[in-house]
DNA sequence: TGGCATTCTGTGTACGTTCACAGAAATTGG
DNA sequence: CCAATTTCTGTGAACGTACACAGAATGCCA
């Protein structure tokens, strides 16, 4: 019962008004710290919102000012993320740093199941955040919709789905990062150097085949391009069997993420070979895998936090106006472990 | 422009009103599903809704109904918890289901830096969420200022701070996981069992001492105890040192956390003896630490969904005005690896 | 046809703010 | 000491919704 008196009872800037003796025009200008309130009035108010225990109704105050100084920061796919993924952390970390230095506050909305969707939908369209990142999306999702039909800021963490034409967007340098460890993996004198491209229909999975290629130059060979539907350990380790056979004297591959790098490995060893003594293997993400295989995986670790800032970044100049839309292309560092 | 047109444009209950030729009370009352509304006067709203893209404004409805079905999930020390603690993501999803379930909207707000801290606060205050799960809280915390002197319906994930007496909370059986891993390091024919005791100023670290002891019941010897200030890597070296010294004869050791195995297992390893061939050695939390060792720890296992699920229960009770305030202690799981 | 319940509809008010505006009080200057 | 500023204050509107209430339309039965 203390509960529920408490919950009825907030005081709101008329009590506060009437406690101090003055007017709620008064009391808004000292709450929003404006000028021209006297000496007098303001201790008058200060006394008041201690004596009452006055604290503002956000709620109120974003229907008139029909902005509410908060993003939502949206998480499809969480158990993919959270549970595999340890970069996802690290991007809300990244994000709620930026925002936090522009003041705004961040809303972690995640969406799992069916009901989620289409709950996140009405808070968005709700008008309680001026603006939204999105992770993972999806185009047929309500969620992706609603921010397109209202035209609400946003910014993807990943391409934006179909025609979610003039969107803001952060990636990373795929082809850069691929070619980049592809490179390294020539360094190490390999010579007969293999792919298996996971997901060529989405861009993440043709842009790390683009920087294999680059890499590689004349010396590239396209019959040890392996393609496999999914970034899966089960793809891998299958297109790794068939890749094996049709080309016994491989000896590097280069696996379009490290699930995919362990099922390869897992395939490898199969056949009596050993890595990184025979082939050399390197995958893509530092997921969590890239710790669970034997040897560990050399790999592509992405810049997660500044993934999160740059998008935070981006959803903020949206905000003010500035700057239309933008894409933005990060650079990811390389980690060498024993697989290579 | 678009943008700022499309925003300044929202279409409003009065602007369906119009369209449709009838009243605001007509469709709010065809909005919200209730009875009393003609084929006519329906037929005319959904078209109407559908030409000027109607959506509605949550703030307002929130607004007047002095509710919004959402309640904060509030992490504090993100770093640790994000980066080094699986747990934390199954924590969220665990209790995104059970409010999901109850058509509630979880918004994870994160509190790192001194700026977060008042944000929050703010946010919490202002009637944007109907109640709060927390973890990590801190007493000096303003947070957790806020959500006392507002009482706000909360439920903490861990033991709540100082005074905060009538607050709900889940917490894992320490006791009960510390006896049961030591009663597993028994069974495997160890006889004499140490125990680094981390954070004993803290609930938790007592709470598995307590357990050692229970399980041990008269071999329990008091001299095999090394109390340390923190969970920490080093100070689980440190101590483990000490011990070693003390007790030379030591065939096994329940660290208090998984970090501080890992630096247990270090300070071992140091004198030349072998993990787990001279002595076996378990830690508590199954966290990042634990797959990071060699040999992989032993350890205990948080039923981390289970935490978020319950949390969010009590915390949905509070909201509808039954149970007072309750705590809820859980199981754990023990997952047995190489280093025991 | 009249009475009465039932279904339907429109209007006014409230939620707790911010802001524009008008006007009062205090201050300045010639 | 009066006019012109500057500082201060109160009032009324608006934000977009929900809900109570009154009243209109319809159906039913005697």
């Amino acid at each position: 019962m203390t509960t529920k008196q408490a919950r009825s009872k907030r005081a709101t800037v008329h009590d506060v008004a009437l406690e101090a003796g003055v007017s709620r025009g008064t009391v808004s200008r000292y709450v929003n710290g404006e000028r021209y309130v006297s000496a007098a009035a303001r201790e008058a108010i200060e006394a008041a919102i201690e004596k009452v225990g006055y604290v503002p109704n956000t709620a109120a105050r974003n229907l008139v000012m029909q902005r509410t100084q908060a993003v939502g920061f949206i998480v499809h796919e969480p158990h993919s993320l959270f549970v595999e993924d340890p970069n996802i952390g690290e991007i809300l970390l990244g994000a709620n740093t930026r925002l936090s230095e522009a003041d705004h506050q961040m809303a972690v909305l995640i969406v799992d199941t069916e009901r989620d969707t289409d709950r996140v939908a009405r808070y968005l369209s709700g008008g309680l955040v001026d603006g939204v990142i999105i992770v993972s999306a999806r185009a047929d999702d309500p969620v992706t919709r609603v921010v397109e039909r209202l035209q609400l800021p946003a910014a993807y963490v990943g391409h934006p789905p179909g025609a979610a034409g003039s969107a803001s967007f952060v990636v990373i340098d795929n082809v850069g990062a691929a070619s980049s460890i592809t490179r390294r993996l020539v360094e190490t004198g390999r010579r007969r150097i293999g792919m298996i491209a996971a997901a060529l229909d989405r861009d993440s999975g043709a842009d790390r085949l683009t920087g294999f290629r680059e890499a590689l130059g004349d010396a590239f060979d396209e019959s040890l391009v392996e393609p496999v539907p999914l970034y899966s350990y089960s793809a891998g380790r299958d297109g790794m069997r068939r890749l094996l056979e049709r080309a016994p004297d491989l000896d590097g591959v280069f696996a379009a993420s490290d699930a995919v790098a362990a099922g390869a490995i897992e395939a490898i060893k199969e056949t009596g070979r050993s890595v990184p003594d025979d082939i050399g293997v390197v995958g893509f993400d530092d997921s969590a895998w890239a710790l669970r295989t034997t040897p560990a995986l050399s790999t592509v670790r992405q810049p997660a936090a500044g993934l999160g800032a740059e998008a935070a970044r981006l959803v903020l100049a949206r905000l003010r106006g500035d700057e239309p839309a933008a894409e933005v292309r990060l650079d990811c560092d390389i980690v060498w472990r024993g697989s290579a």
